[in-house]
This record gives structure tokens, sequence and C-alpha cells, in this order.
DNA sequence: TTGTAGGCGTTATCAC
DNA sequence: GTGATAACGCCTACAA
């Protein structure tokens, strides 16, 4: 591989100068610059990214940390967050923890260790000492955080309000004349469980209807716990008329099961899951559920790193992306199971706050 | 951070003897190798991979390029490579091209110019310029096509065998009664195209059933191609009784164009799709098919690149692995659509040569 | 068994 | 406008 040495003597200038003109900064002779270019283009030079990374301590590179590959949503937020990455200079490195909390630990320090820009972290664990943990580590580098993790502590992170979308599912169900209904939720843990949770029994309120502690069912975000959520509730005497579920793939496992039993949906039980994967449109009912704008929030994980790198101020940013109920035939028969084959939604408007 | 420096001062050694400490390479006094550690604890010290990289160029990363993140199929190989990768102490550098020859491309270089130490390539692209530049590349680095791309060059690939297990489908499907057997096939350019097409051939030509090419539909492995193969095939008269697709993911939009229609599953015509995505027992019918042992592709893709690197030895290696047929409900309606949410199928024996 | 010194390819700080 | 020169943190002959 040519050098910047090779260059800057096949342009007969130093290598101060070749730098100089790769990186766009201090005057340059547009004779000279013009010999570099051709030097360059001869050679097929391409600056050494490790050598650069050693000078400036910066890699273009971000970290981004999932917890589960078989969830098509982390897919989806990894293609906004790549295809944004790529276009500003920066490669994605990838890691999977299994939602387990060590291999998460052991992720993040190895992508420190390996210097990336910044990282995304998609975290199932919450408890404080991994908080003050990210805490600190902020303090070093750009960090996103996919669930905002703990109120009030000063990190970034890019959310869909869960509260609101899940609010208004209930006041839909109830319109369709639903009156017991059920809710499968996710790790205890995790606030964007608590705040779909929450929506969810605030739509009740909203709705006048009691929240009944006894049609909750905790579960792990899996397919497979909401297949066993709905084999719970179907072995309990099915006493609810919908079930909401705190992801799609819960929501998917639940119709999973209830086909099974030959329960009809939507007609003896409407379900609706959350995020809007794929998946909606495979299964059969197709799928209600509150669309969080999935590649949108990785692009803008991706734009808070490398907006930070560049313009080189940390500062915390907090967004918070609307939902969008989507009606589907699990809740309304009249709709269709043909998938549309759409892009992604329309745009929605994030609420953003700063630090 | 501390460098190698900081810890030799607080060992009272030289850089020299800790970096052998370190890369364990010749003898070391035990109270030495003691303090070593010590001073190695107490800073918290680890090396930095760009000043290693520098001098070794070696960057214990691996490339990964994909065509498609909404296939579930690279997100299950992802995870063969990745925690393979990983425990190996490497990590992974994701692109996607979006089947894109030029993007592709420029992947490619991209992972070169970063000096990843492999690359795993999921090729959508296969004209003989291509080939040429991927053979050059061979000699540089280890590189492994997930594809065999074409027959006879000197490049690692690690691909299932397509054909005995289309062939073997095919005669299954014989047994239960079928005989007029479409095919929706991917890609032409591609040699997994092409392998599994001739097992359709040669299992018909088993059969003794004479092959027709206008039951042959050629689509491009995306779940709507599959749906609009599948509303040819019903636009035409639906003059098959089974159909076989060289992908689950098409083969799942057969069935969702199927369902929509209220053609029966498997009464009126059966599928058999290709891959063993989890997609596969979410669908309903649950879906026929011939599996691939998907992460364990992965892994062993993962170990040529991780081998070649570490026993400094570029060997090519083409590593063909069995396929096994999966039945379903989608050719035998005494079936469950009951998801097993079964681990990986079981192991099968990979036949492998050595150029 | 250990230390010295040089260089990997950049960028940054000075001078000129 | 341009060029020496000194780091960045590590590995590796070669010496001792």
């Amino acid at each position: 591989m040519a050098t910047i040495l090779d260059v800057a003597r096949r342009a007969q200038v130093s290598k101060t100068t070749v730098s100089r003109f790769l990186n766009g900064v201090g005057p340059i002779n547009v004779g000279t610059a013009e010999r570099i270019r051709q030097a360059i283009l001869a050679l097929n030079y391409s600056p050494s990214f490790l050598a650069r990374g050693m000078r400036t301590s910066r890699t273009r590179t971000i970290g981004m940390i999932i917890p589960d590959y078989s969830n098509p949503f982390y897919s989806e937020l990894l293609r906004g967050i790549e295809e944004y990455a790529r276009v500003r200079g920066y490669l994605i490195h990838l890691a999977n923890t299994d939602a387990n909390a060590f291999t998460e630990y052991d992720c993040i320090n190895e992508m420190v260790k390996r210097q990336v820009d910044g990282i995304v972290l998609c975290s199932y664990n919450r408890i404080q000492r991994d908080i003050d943990f990210l805490v600190e580590l902020t303090a070093k580098m750009p960090v996103v955080l996919m669930d905002p993790l703990v109120k009030n502590e000063p990190i970034s992170y890019v959310v869909t309000d869960g509260n609101t979308g899940s609010a208004e599912a209930v006041s839909y169900l109830v319109s369709t004349g639903r009156r017991r209904i059920g809710y499968i939720t996710g790790p205890n843990r995790l606030l964007a469980t608590h705040d779909r949770f929450e929506g969810y029994k605030k739509g009740l309120a909203d709705s006048g209807i009691p929240f009944d502690g006894s049609i909750v069912y905790e579960a792990d975000f899996s397919l497979r716990s909401g297949y066993q959520a709905a084999k719970w509730f179907f072995q309990k005497g099915l006493s609810v008329d919908a079930l909401m579920a705190a992801t799609d793939l819960m929501a998917v496992g639940a119709i999973k099961f209830f086909n099974g039993q030959g329960v009809d949906i939507p007609g003896r039980v409407a379900v609706v899951g959350f995020d809007n994967i794929s998946l909606c449109e495979i299964i059969e009912p197709s799928l209600t559920t509150i669309a969080q704008p999935i590649s949108d929030l990785g692009r803008r994980a991706a734009a808070i790193i490398i907006d930070a790198i560049d313009e080189k101020r940390i500062e915390k940013r907090q967004i918070v992306m609307e939902s969008r109920l989507i009606i589907r035939r699990s809740t309304d028969a009249a709709k269709s199971n043909t998938p549309t084959f759409d892009d992604e939604a329309g745009s929605v408007l994030p609420v953003e706050r700063s630090l």
C-alpha cells in the first residue's frame, strides 16, 4: 500500500502538504494541489485508518450492541444506523449480548478498547451499578441508548413514546366494543416496558375501565414468551376480549397460540402489538400495532453520535419519537391480510429535549 | 489510557519486557511477570488496538457484507459468525449492500481500507470483472463466500448443497401424489440458485416427470417477489399442485398470496421453501422446507478466516454442508402449525474439499 | 532474561 | 504556502 510519503515524493512536496491537502486545512497552491491529486490517483493511495486513528484517536466507527438477533426490530434499527453512518463515512461494529448483563458489559468494554467513536446501546440491563457505569462512559464518548433506562440521567437516548400510543390503542379497542383488555408486558426493569404499560393503564382510565392486575402477564419480549402468555390467558378461561402486547414479537407468539387453539381473532379476542415489524403483515390475521419509526430511530441515534464527534461537542440529546396506530385484521375483521409491501411508514415529528 | 510505557515503569522493566509478557513470546522471569501483572491490573491497562494494528497490520476484525437486512437468513448467519468470532477475540464490521453491485464493491473496498483481517461476503453480484476482483482480493486476505459464485475459482466458500436437498424435496412431493410441481427460482446469476434449480430438475427426472419450463418463475429472493410469483401462477390458472421456492422468504410470499385468494395449502397446492428460517414456523400453514444449518455456516466461515490468520496460511477451503428436509403443514395437512421453539436443527456432516 | 532503538503512517507544532 | 520534526503506542531486531 502506498503511504503518504509516496504521494509526497511523487508530487514533489512534503508529507505535511499532502496531509493538509487531505484534510482540507490551511491554504494550498492550486498547482500543488493538482499535483497531489494526480499522485494520489496514480498510486491509488488511501490513508491508513490505523495510523490516522492513532494520531487523532478517532476511528470513524460506531459500536452497536443489541440483545437479540432474532427480533427483526433490531435488524431494522441496524439498517437505519448503518445506512446513515456509511453515508457519513462511518462503519458499524456489531455485537450481540443475548440479553445477558455480563455479555453486555463485556461488549461495551470491548468496543471501548477498540476505540469506537460512539456506542448505540440497546440495553436489557438495568441495575444501578450499570447506570453509573454508563454515565461515566458517557463522559468519555457519545453513547446513545435505545431505551431511556432511568429518567433524569444525563445520557442521550432516542426512543418512541410508548405511553401515548398505548393509551390510544386502548381507546381504539374500547371504541370497537372491547372491555376486558389484557396485557402482555415486557421485562420489568426496562423503562420502555413501563412506558407502554403506563399508557395501557392510562388508556383504561381514560375510558373509565378499572385496571385489573390479574389480566397482566409479564413476558420477556420473545415470541416464545408471547406464546406462553396466550396459553396462560387461555388456561385461565380466556376472560379477555382483547390482548395488547408490549412488542410485536410477543403478539405474534400469542396469535400463534390462539390460532393453534382455534380461537378466533379478532372475533373472540383482538390482538395488538407494538413496533410494526414486517412480521405484522406476514402473520395471519395481520397484526394491528403501535408503529415505531424504527429505521428513523436508528438514523437519529447515528446522527447524534456523528454530530457529537464531528462538531466536537458531547452534548446530551434525548429524542422521543411519536408512534402511530396501524389497524389491521387482528382487531378489525374488515381489514385484509394482504401485505402492502410499503416502505416505512411516513414521517413522524419527534419531540426533542436537550439537556 | 495507560500505555505500555506506564506499565513498564510501574513494573520497573522496559516496554520490551511488557510486550513480551503480553504476547507470550520469549522467557520471562516469574517474579518480573508477576510485577507486570500487578501493574497491568493497577493501571487497568489494555493494549491499543490501533497501535498494535499498525505494527502487525492485523486488526482482529472481520468484515461481513450482506445484501438484505430484511432476510432473517442473514441475521442468523450473522449470529453464527459473530458469536464464534467474539470467542476468538474478533469483532464484526457489518455492511449492507441492498443487493446493489456498486454498493457491494464500495463496501469491500471500505473494508479493505479498514484493514479487516478477512471478509465474509454474501454476494449478489456475478459478472466476470467482479470475480477477477475477488480472486485478486483473495490473494491479499482471507475471503469466504456464502455462495460459490463460479465453479473452479480459487476462492473459499461455505455453502449448503442445494442440489441434493431440492431433489429430495421433489421426490417427497411426488411420494405424496404431486405431479405438477412449479418452481420459483432466484436471481439467475447466483450459483446457489442454479444448484437448487438443478436439484429440482434432477428430482423431476428421478421421478420420471418431464421438466416444464412454463411452470418456472424467476424471482429475486424477496418476499414480495414470491408473492408476485404466486400471483403469476394463479393468474395462469394454477395448473400446478405443488410449488417449490429457492428461498423460504419467497415461499412465504407465495403462501401469503394463496391465503389471500383462499387457495388451500396443502390441499390445492403444496409449498416448499429453502433455508429454514424461523418464519417457517410462524407462517400458516407452517412451511415445509429444505433446511440449511445456517448459524453453522456462519461459524465455519468465521473459523476459516480466523484460522487462516492465526495460523498464517491463506489456504482456500470449500465447504459444502448438507441440507435436510423438514416437513411441515404446507405439504402435509396432518402436521401442526405450532412452533416448536427448538434451537437449531441437529448437526449435519459437512463435505469438505481443500484446494 | 532483559534493554535499546527504530519504525509502522499519520497529524500537529513550529518555523521559514 | 510549505517543510522539518516530534509524537501517537506498539512490536521487534539486535545487543547485552
